[in-house]
DNA sequence: TTGTGTGAATCCCTTCACAGCG
DNA sequence: CGCTGTGAAGGGATTCACACAA
């Protein structure tokens, strides 16, 4: 039971998560480290030690039942529990991320709308209305919110993430291509698009280069 | 001049560049790895080391001059050529993509969308219509297209990469949260959302385990 | 004096190799 | 046997510390 788990582990275990569900719904009764390293973009070596460092779930000699470590990763990664979320920007990105069905079927709920044009304010998405941004402080506590998704514009997203963390937020999904800066205690996860393209244009650019 | 770099180097030269952006705008001459470092959320060290796999661009005792590293960057990152890219995957995610308005600002052009549901097919987005999935092998040799953004299902995900590497196509940026199977040489860039909210609800189960 | 560029030291993650259990 | 669980080894990436150039 370490104490600090690396992301890139934690990214792991999502990944069998998936795999495993896949399994589930083929009808396989376990799997080997060795299987699940293949579907999983890794090596066996490491599928063991990833699950080594919350306990031991497999039998020697005949691998892990499929249907107990997708429970027990389910657990690991939360998602046994119910996650508010509350979305705050209401653009394109906020919408795509809405209707998201993979959310919802992962147990997070996200029971708020909020964003600043007063075009879209009271607008409805499905059967739920989008409220003010200045009624931030009241939906959090308000919903028990727990997490927030922030798809607003850079110059907006600081405030928005300070404001939801003093308001008592416990975690950030951000989309806005900015570092935020929140307290230690509040883990914020970053999605930066630009980014990613980015990584794809400069492996390109040197792969060309040095061919 | 090292061979091999790492992608979390690639993902910092981004946000360095990003930051000197800013310091041009607001009129900054010259800028520290100090400074840099602080902006981009990281040591100066790390700065330094940075840029040391590509060459030497400071001056000693007076840091580096703006202007002069954000164009080393955007050459380093692949930034001064025009990406064509293909979006496949006409629903929400696809659409909130192709109006982000940073791309085309980092001078990737989507100049084709594709998608199979027939009732998408022949609409117009902007001054674009969307065209058949089918037509795919077609438009990549027709239009030149280097990247190929994949927002289709995870059923489609495997099928349309395939396609789209025998068609052509020198890299991937992957929303479906699946891992693509295609040849090394292809550079895949994967953005997996649920993986990021995993992420938090991981970092959070287990902070209120320990507290 | 200031702040870069860089070898050396450190830390962390991955891989190896095998003891041990079913 | 087969395959897990794990200490030890190996490799990369970050951090340190300082020589050196402006």
């Amino acid at each position: 039971m370490s104490r600090t788990i690396s992301d890139s582990t934690v990214r792991r275990l999502s990944h069998y998560l998936r795999a495993l569900e896949d399994l589930e719904a083929g009808g396989a009764d376990s799997v080997s480290s060795d299987q699940l390293a293949s579907r999983g973009g890794t090596t066996a070596a490491q599928v063991r030690k990833d699950f080594s460092h919350f306990g031991s779930f497999g039998k020697r000699g005949h691998g892990y039942q499929v249907c107990a470590l997708a429970s027990t990763l389910r657990t690991l990664l939360g998602l046994d529990s119910v996650w508010r979320v509350a979305l705050v920007g209401a653009g394109r990105i906020g919408a795509a991320l809405y209707r998201y069905p993979a959310f919802k079927a992962r147990g997070y709920e996200c029971t708020a709308i909020l964003d600043n044009d007063p075009e879209k304010i009271g607008q409805r998405w499905g059967d739920r209305v989008i409220q003010s941004v200045t009624e931030l402080e009241q939906v959090i506590p308000d919903q028990a919110i727990d997490l927030v998704i922030i798809a607003v514009p850079v110059s907006a997203a600081q405030e928005i993430a300070g404001r939801a963390v003093q308001a008592g937020v416990r975690g950030v999904l951000n989309f806005a291509p900015t570092r935020l800066r929140v307290p230690s205690s509040v883990p914020v996860t970053n999605v930066n698009l630009v980014i990613e393209l980015e990584a794809l244009s400069f492996a390109l650019t040197r792969e060309g280069g040095e061919a």
